[in-house]
RNA sequence: UGGGGAUUAGCCAAGCGGUAAGGCAACGGACUUUGACUCCGUCACUCCUAGGUUCGAAUCCUAGAUCCCCAG
């Protein structure tokens, strides 16, 4: 097997997934200087029109091409809305009704970015498909590795953890060898449209906006008690357990009584729509010692067949942490914490890395923490 | 309706005659391809009300209002 990525310059098609941003026009120039044959996609997966008629994405787009003749290379555009909204929107909702906190990029990437946008770039005669993510992909004894993007504090492989090998044989990362302010630099030397954007953040193609509003759009909310879970005294009011995340300080407008620090979201109990609260962020409520990951993916090794020691993160930007996997029978993975790790939220990603490498990652199903104290 | 204690921003709270600390919440921003965390900034021309003493009071005095506690 060889990394078919690289087998032939002159003859490779590459196809760049550009969102507006400068990281993925980037990865153009680039690709063009090592004489691929690029061709620019840009991908609409949601539509935010709002009352004004505007949409950002529209606007992204036109950045987007203006890039494209820039650079010279072919433009065109794709709609994934459907795509998306089956695959990655509907997860999403559907976790939040559990109360869960998913990680819709993550999903993204697996489904949409490499998924229904790398079949159609083949379709269009491609072999690879790049995209502005801070990653790097290596070829080695036969595999494909996913390394760390150079620049440590833009890594992104915690999103592109649910990759399989097939995916990231197509995948090219441009940008993942350079620090990001190389880019921006890269970026201003060719005069780039999109040099000067700040960085798009938010859930990716929906983007940054007000999270209780957009969800109340698609979810029923039930108002309900803000428990102590020390004490069990009612100490407010939520809006609706979906609206919050374990760890979650701010929006619960319970402030001033007690010790005077600041109060944190312990617990969700869905049964009686409670959420339960403690105050300072030192409280041992807030902290687990292990986890257990379900979906697991593993680019390498394939698999894991014994207990591994490595480090890990279970959110994004967030500095990796010793821990011990175990597997069991049933496909799922305990994580054992080196040390008690603070709100760890069900639905978020576990990702495991061995130095540079990205072994592979699963989603948080149950956190182990002593035993809460008495409910009643 | 006898005695005692309280009353400072949404909440806790410092201040004890010299011209309103701090914390929480909230709001704004930074950071960030999830949700968060974190960080930075803003936030009482005014101290329950009305008079008075004083060069000067949230701080002292008088009256009133409200709340709490102990007695009936």
């Amino acid at each position: 097997m060889k990394d078919l990525r690289f087998a032939n310059p002159a003859g490779t098609r590459v196809v760049v997934g550009m969102s507006g941003g400068v990281d993925p026009t980037v990865t153009a120039p680039l690709l063009k200087e090592q004489g691929l044959d690029v061709i620019g996609v840009f991908m609409k997966n949601w539509d935010d029109t709002d009352e004004s008629g505007v949409c950002t994405a529209d606007l992204d787009a036109e950045d987007v091409r203006r890039v494209c003749d820039q650079i010279g290379i072919p433009y065109y555009t794709v709609n994934f809305e459907e795509e998306y909204k089956d695959k990655v929107f509907a997860y999403f909702l559907d976790e939040y009704r559990r109360g869960r906190t998913p990680n819709p990029d993550v999903m993204c990437n697996r489904e949409i970015k490499f998924g229904e946008f790398l079949q159609k770039a083949l379709d269009l005669g491609a072999d690879v498909i790049a995209t502005g993510h801070y990653a790097r992909v290596v070829f080695e004894d036969g595999e494909y590795k996913l390394l760390r993007g150079v620049d440590a504090g833009k890594d992104q492989t915690y999103f592109l953890h649910a990759l399989d090998q097939d995916q990231l044989s197509r995948a090219m990362f441009p940008i993942g060898h350079l620090p990001k302010s190389e880019v921006r630099r890269i970026a201003e030397a060719a005069g780039l449209a999109t040099a000067k954007k700040k960085d798009s953040t938010g859930v990716c193609f929906i983007g940054e906006r007000n999270f209780k509003q957009f969800l109340s759009q698609y979810l029923p909310a039930r108002p309900g008690d803000m428990i102590d879970a020390t004490t069990g005294e009612v100490k407010g009011r939520h809006d609706g357990l979906m609206y919050y995340t374990l760890g979650q300080r701010q929006g619960l407008g319970i402030g001033g009584s007690g010790t005077g620090e600041p109060w944190f979201v312990a617990d969700k109990d869905l049964e009686r729509n409670v959420l339960y609260v403690v105050q300072g962020e030192r409280d041992p409520i807030l902290y687990s010692h292990g986890l257990t990951a379900g979906q697991v993916n593993w680019i390498a090794p394939a698999k894991l067949e014994a207990p591994l020691r490595c480090t890990a993160k279970f959110r994004y930007r967030q500095p990796d942490q010793g821990v011990t996997l175990t597997p069991r029978a049933d496909g799922t993975v305990e994580v054992a914490f080196d040390s008690p790790q603070k709100a760890i939220t069900p639905g978020q990603a576990v990702v495991f890395y061995d130095g540079e490498t990205c072994l592979g990652g699963g989603t948080i199903e149950a956190v182990h923490k002593a035993a809460l104290p008495s409910r009643s």
